[in-house]
DNA sequence: ACGCAACCGGACGCCGCTGTCCGTTTTATG
DNA sequence: CATAAAACGGACAGCGGCGTCCGGTTGCGT
């Protein structure tokens, strides 16, 4: 949902977006080093069609994973209690790691490159920086957790979260309880 | 320090001690998917030489980590208090992991092969077992911490030695308090 | 010291992934 | 509907890692 190319052909754009689809796909299973070759074949494109779309796979997987990133900002912006803001983005955070293995690799910054992953943990931060001050200010969380720390527990989720979803919630009640004062 | 190879030439004995000692550097430094070239080229031997002594990968993972798991293994058969066993043990692994990123991979159950890791594993969980039970009767750990919730904290202290040593004691002493009753 | 067996390692062919090139097809325009 | 521009995708060459083969070398027993 990026803003309109306007000059792009009708075929170009439907390209443009099957791939996306078939990347999120193929990144969510295989994980940010996925060949690209999948990625074409499963959106049922040549290979070199996906290339003019993105050229490089940075730009492939910075695409794929802005969704991602808008959910979360939005649900930050429009949650009901602000207090309780920084606990439901953990959660949200948890379960798309559950679901994505590419997600998890991007938030590790493990990514195939370093470039890549740091504008996404970068505005990843962004979002978490507020609820966090929120959420220590009405005493929920402990006051000497700082954003590193918090970014440090949702990379050990994205661990946990490889083990399936019974790990995921394990994981999660005890740093959730871990941060408690 | 397996048992003697009573029929093995000095040489072959010589080039196979070389190539352990360079697979242990190399799945440190670049994790269990590392060329098999690099080895190789480090014990300076030509690949045939490592492939006659480990016929497959997993051969040589498993001989490459079998030290550390003789040391967690000494470590607690010989810890003076056997109520904090559980804790030694728990910081040692991750200093270990903190050096070696195989070792991460290895605990984590995402090397290349399943079959590898899983016997280490396993093994990883028997030198657990008896720790944890102890200190959970000396009241040092929670009761309901069963030994797969010490795995996965032991899977989180390794997402978190990634990040390098701050963040890994960071998390060692995160999870400490979250097991502590 | 000598000969045989064991061992060595450079070289080879194979495979999967990459990124680009170019003849063909599809779309937009007048 | 015709034509030019834009986009398509199969094909190609290159690269890096794998596993093996074989002519040459080294160690060991006599």
């Amino acid at each position: 949902m990026s803003a309109a190319r306007p000059s792009l052909r009708a075929d170009a754009r439907r390209n443009r977006d099957a791939v996306l689809v078939a990347a999120r796909e193929v990144f969510a299973e295989q994980g940010l080093d996925a060949p690209l070759d999948a990625v074409a074949r499963r959106a049922g494109v040549g290979r070199a069609t996906l290339y003019r779309s993105f050229p490089t796979r940075e730009d492939l997987v910075r695409a794929s994973f802005d969704d991602n990133l808008e959910a979360l900002e939005a649900l930050v912006a429009e949650h009901a209690d602000p207090d309780r803001a920084f606990e439901a983005l953990l959660r949200t955070t948890a379960e798309l790691q559950l679901r994505d293995l590419g997600f998890i690799e991007l938030l590790a910054r493990r990514g195939p490159d370093d470039a890549i992953t740091h504008d996404i943990v970068e505005r990843f931060l962004a979002v978490l920086r507020e609820p966090l001050r929120q959420a220590q200010a009405a005493g929920l969380v402990r006051a000497d957790v700082a954003e590193d720390d918090a970014m440090l527990v949702v990379e050990m989720l994205g661990a946990a979260a490889r083990g399936g979803a019974g790990r995921n919630d394990r994981a999660l009640a005890l740093l959730l309880d871990a941060l408690a004062p």
